[in-house]
RNA sequence: GGGUAGGUGGCGGAGUGGUCAAUCGCAUCAGACUGUAAAUCUGACGGCCUGACGGCCUACGGGGGUUCGAAUCCCUCCCUGCCCA
């Protein structure tokens, strides 16, 4: 039966990939190295936040033992002090493309930042127009109103379209109207090369709030080995990959956000927990939203059974 | 028992005679998303009707009163925090 799969797979779909989606805790990473032992496969993580070095607890990094023996790509190889955009990840995973399929395996794209996986996929199209951080600190101190009006001058076409509300968004909108090259447009195409096979998980409501608030406790108090508050204790100390300002701390997500809270003495332990928890949740959810729309051709399944047939 | 502060929408918390279905924050629900995406942002949020303008009903602990008009003033009852006994 597994060599069945195994065959067929490699024979058929010779540069072809599979992606698994889902919110956070819904079982992704088991999910991948299951599938990726049984058709020959190496993982890329579509993660945001596990690129990142030493934030392994916090971004709920497979570990070692648990990829059993599957490579895995773009994970843990990054300076948590350094800026890192979807550009950067769309390097990494198509180097990483290249490489696993060359040598005849099956990628596997695995993760919850939808962003990156569609922006990957081509689903959206990113202008080749580098931050220009010296601009985006003088614009930020002005009011969004402005930031639209100057817009509407800029490229009046555009303006229509985006959130007059969101400075991020009219920032970077600026930015891309000022330089000279020519505005791209999304594709529209959610799957343009017709190679991905989009494998979703979707856990009921109910389940996925339990896997979340186990996950949180686990961080916070592990049965084995360091937890969470050591971890961004470590990031914040002023050693090799540390150092983190509590400003960064927050900017790396609710992880690390509410554990620096905790040593800074604003909030309970227990609150820290309750916190992280309800984000959690919440961004459960905004991935789902994102996925509906941005990857509409997801398969999505409740349990790895239901894969079989997929594959 | 005496004194004192208070009881407002799921929670926190404004409002102290009309412009109050009630600022705001949180939660909730829906959504957006062109190099920060675990980010950033938007809308709805008492009930009913309407496509919308708008209309109707029920509401600021319970009851009663003053007033053209009360969440806001008075009386009374119930409840809670704090202080003294």
């Amino acid at each position: 039966m597994k060599s069945q799969i195994k065959n067929k797979t490699l024979q058929q779909n010779s540069g072809q990939v599979i992606i698994i989606l889902g919110p956070t805790a819904s079982g992704k990473s088991e999910l991948a190295v299951k599938i990726a032992r049984k058709i020959g496969g190496e993982i890329i993580s579509a993660d945001s936040r596990q690129i990142y070095k030493n934030m392994k607890i916090g971004t709920g990094l497979i570990t070692k033992k648990e990829m059993r023996g599957i490579k895995h790509y773009c994970i843990n190889y990054i300076s948590p002090k350094k800026r890192y955009t979807v550009i950067n990840f769309k390097k990494c995973a198509e180097k990483a493309l290249k490489d696993i399929l060359k040598r005849g395996k099956i990628p596997i794209i695995c993760g919850g930042t939808g962003f990156y996986i569609s922006a990957l996929t081509g689903s959206i199209n990113i202008p080749e127009i580098k931050p220009n951080w010296q601009l985006r600190k003088k614009l930020e101190k002005m009011r969004t109103e402005k930031l639209f009006n100057m817009l509407k001058k800029l490229n009046p076409e555009r303006a229509q379209k985006i959130d007059p509300k969101n400075p991020r968004r009219l920032i970077r909108a600026i930015e891309i109207a000022k330089s000279s090259s020519p505005p791209t447009r999304r594709v529209g195409e959610t799957d343009p090369t017709g190679r991905f096979l989009q494998i979703g998980i979707k856990l009921p409501e109910k389940e996925l709030k339990k896997r979340i608030e186990k996950r949180i406790k686990n961080m916070v108090n592990p049965p084995t080995g360091r937890g969470l508050i050591n971890e961004v204790k470590k990031l914040k100390n002023p050693t090799a990959d540390g150092g983190l300002s509590w400003k960064r701390l927050y900017e790396l997500g609710f992880e690390y956000k509410y554990p620096a809270m905790f040593l800074q003495g604003k909030i309970s332990k227990q609150e820290m927990t309750k916190r992280m928890i309800l984000k959690n949740l919440q961004y459960a959810k905004r991935q789902m939203t994102w996925f509906k729309k941005y990857q509409p051709e997801t398969k999505w399944i409740k349990n790895y059974s239901e894969i079989k047939k997929l594959l």
